[in-house]
DNA sequence: AGACAAAGGTATCTATTGGATACCGATAGC
DNA sequence: GCTATCGGTATCCAATAGATACCTTTGTCT
């Protein structure tokens, strides 16, 4: 009896689901894969939409998403080269719930801003009360 | 009329929302997030329960959660001492979005391992397929 | 008195990852 | 020939994550 056959477990680290969830949270790969939701992109848009990051580190997201499944990529043989990115019905099956942290990001916006501010006057506080105290030894 | 008074957008890299969606993202906050969700945890627990993190890199995840108002820390003044970790309203309401993409990390679990077997393979013979070419000429 | 243990970290160093930048290969248009 | 386009790679440097050792306070054991 291994590990992978017991029921997926994101706390286990050794179970596949804790690194696909992982996966999902990356820092682009849930962006393009939002900006796929309307319909294939192109390599060089996608950079566009996805603002901003570099071709090195877009290729890596892009070649992780299509081993696992979630998107295709397809070469035209045109020249200047054309490359086409979608996702596939299981990348598609991510859209809902990513929309739903992607909604939840977007209207808790105003309140964790206040919350970073209230966290940092506190720490300022904090800070200046134990440097006047090192003052006063 | 500044960016930050226009409409939350996660594609938009200026936008608060966009920090906050990657941070939900983060490889430990959204671990810590979800064993939280049962209630006060503390320091030493939390590391067991979201295996297997060093305590510097815990630490980090706490306090960016912590100065976001998504999790309060508790101390109590005993010797040894003992820090409670608990999910404010916030952090609460992130449960739901966050459980669903639990859910569908560990429901798609054989899928993508499918996927990346043959992903892989394909890979496999391609290489294949180039060294002989090399090795023919 | 001295040694040891527990909890919640911090300090330090190294390995891994991300990012900036330059460049490549094929071809069409000028 | 020169240049531009597209989809990348290659190279190098900076930022981040991780491993490990250590600190502080006080209670207990010997």
């Amino acid at each position: 009896m291994d590990t992978k056959d017991l029921p997926a477990n994101i706390l286990d680290p050794n179970c596949p689901s804790r690194v696909i969830f992982q996966r999902i949270g990356d820092k682009w790969a849930s962006l393009v894969i939002q900006v796929l939701g309307d319909g294939p992109v192109r390599f060089s848009e996608l950079r566009k939409m996805v603002n901003v990051v570099t071709p090195k580190v877009l290729t890596q997201t892009l070649r992780t998403l299509e081993r696992d499944g979630l998107i295709t990529r397809t070469v035209y043989a045109q020249v200047p080269p054309r490359v086409d990115y979608q996702l596939t019905p299981m990348g598609e099956s991510l859209l809902q719930p990513l929309s739903l942290l992607r909604e939840w990001a977007e209207s808790h916006v105003p309140t964790i801003m206040e919350a970073r501010d209230a966290y940092d006057d506190a720490q300022d506080q904090a800070l200046l009360g134990s440097t006047t105290q090192g003052l006063l030894q």
